[in-house]
DNA sequence: TATCTACCATGAATATTATGAATTATACTA
DNA sequence: TAGTATAATTCATAATATTCATGGTAGATA
């Protein structure tokens, strides 16, 4: 068994992906680089790496062992690359970030050039998306920021700092709909980013069951700004991160409509593979995340 | 930094052995191809791997942090190999077993008879020396069997026995020396292992100071063997591990002389890197080895 | 069922990379 | 200073990886 990293690289870039093409894609050569390089390994593993279980593409036993194994080995490699360039002070490497559209678009890329001017050897790219945990999984993503509760073998999760939400709604609106109690809500027109609104959890678990209204009117919405920008329309009232609305507030352009309300907090985390976690590259990003505070966030 | 196995193959070789042409032999390419793959690798790590120290080839920073990633990496995907072979029923690999002269010869070898047996996918290699450690740590060996005790970074030890040892003399030199009490054997030419006699010393730290001998006549033989057949020769008494001299005790060739006394005993320990105490074929071993009792030597 | 479409496998041609033989360079030794 | 052991070079060649062009297959679509 005479292994080869260009084979490895093949194999795992087609076990992450579960496309030959898509992996050939994400290695830059073509299809048929790929599929002669895994052909070769798995001959000379003496087993086939991957199998067709109902036209899908999926890893045999051997397989999961191999990619078990290449796993443990690019990380250890990628470190070693990383020490080796630390070491004679040049900090390099990629970190591929991603995080939720709004937080990402808003916050994120302004807070962060900070350290990108700290770390010039060190490039990140930004991803923005609502679907971060696949991405991550399949290292599209290196780390990602999210409030969502993600559990995964092999993920590492570090609080970084808690947000809290807002019920917003235009001046008119609130006129229109009489809203006084959170009850008054079950008669509005709802914007949520779930048409099941789930997107209002923590509204709801914020209060008594007997004051809890229920929801007849759900407006989906996909992006937090789309909500905003809804609201102030005058479309419905919408749940938000407080941090989205400063400025919202502020201009009195919206109302936060249960200021008194003691709403339950998510936390952000930072989510990462654990064999990552070693990276200096993501120490330092990691070190210069968990100084971001929440006043911090709403100076910026 | 296109890594590539090959070249970190040539570069984990060198780093062991320090020696370029060596490390071609142990590869089985010329010198030549060792140093084109270290010097690429080097460039495009970006750094020199190694240096020279007095003549010496050694390890620069960054190729020790490569040699670490290195020994990781080779662990990794060797233990991966083995894996992916016994899921489809297979033991594979080869195991270089390193013991003393006098043990590997006359027990290890008939004593694994078993085990060859029973795992015949598993090649097992001897090597029967009196220097172990090096080679063990420099992977020329995989697994050794010794009584020394060693002591190093990265080594995991199991014991395994423990063996006695006998004061040894023939019939006639005994007479002839007059030899009743241990003072006696300052006067006597003794058989050692080192000219420095420190191979007596479970035999001098068993007696209470006093009864100490002095060795005035010390004579070197390299192995065990020799210095039995030297003992039965009457060239002087001997020191062995009493499982070596069973049968001449039996056949009255030798004699034990001093049958009541407690010697300090010594214990038989397997040694390996703790990279690779994972792997499934060292692990039979163990387990194989550790079934071996005294008397099941003895019977040998 | 015929026809797409999106895949992956294969074979031959080509580009790239590793290796070997021979030689030169270097450093230590006597 | 020559002698020895070792590593680096150079260049020709062998081995390997990649592409290009093509064929095959399964699932979806009409």
């Amino acid at each position: 068994m005479a292994l080869n990293l260009n084979q490895l690289k093949a194999f795992f870039a087609v076990a992450q992906t579960l496309n030959y093409t898509e992996a050939a894609r994400r290695l830059y050569v073509t299809q048929s680089a790929v599929s002669h390089a895994v052909a070769t390994l798995a001959k000379s593993a003496g087993d086939d790496l991957f199998g067709k279980a109902g036209g899908r593409l999926a890893l045999t036993g051997s397989g999961k062992i191999l990619y078990k194994a290449c796993e443990a080995v690019f990380y250890e490699l990628e470190r070693a690359e990383e020490q080796i360039a630390a070491a004679r002070g040049r900090n390099t490497g990629t970190i591929k970030l991603g995080a939720t559209v709004e937080f990402g678009t808003t916050l994120l890329v302004k807070y962060l050039k900070g350290f990108i001017k700290k770390n010039p050897g060190v490039h990140v790219d930004f991803q923005f998306r609502h679907e971060l945990l696949r991405p991550l999984l399949n290292d599209e993503l290196d780390l990602v920021i999210d409030c969502r509760n993600h559990k995964a073998e092999g993920l590492e999760k570090t609080p970084l700092f808690r947000e809290d939400y807002a019920v917003i709604a235009s001046r008119e609106f609130l006129r229109a709909h009489k809203v006084r109690r959170p009850q008054d809500l079950g008669r509005c027109p709802v914007l949520s980013m779930d048409k099941a609104g789930a997107w209002w959890g923590n509204f709801l678990g914020a209060l008594p069951a007997a004051e809890r209204p229920e929801f007849k009117n759900i407006t989906e919405l996909n992006h937090i700004r789309a909500i905003i920008n809804a609201a102030m329309e005058g479309l419905g009232v919408g749940f938000v991160p407080r941090y989205c609305v400063l400025k919202e507030f502020k201009a009195r352009t919206l109302v936060n409509v249960f200021p008194q309300l003691k709403l339950l907090e998510d936390n952000f985390y930072v989510y990462q593979k654990t064999g990552k976690a070693g990276l200096e590259r993501h120490r330092n990003l990691l070190g210069y995340l968990k100084n971001i505070k929440t006043a911090q966030l709403e100076r910026a």
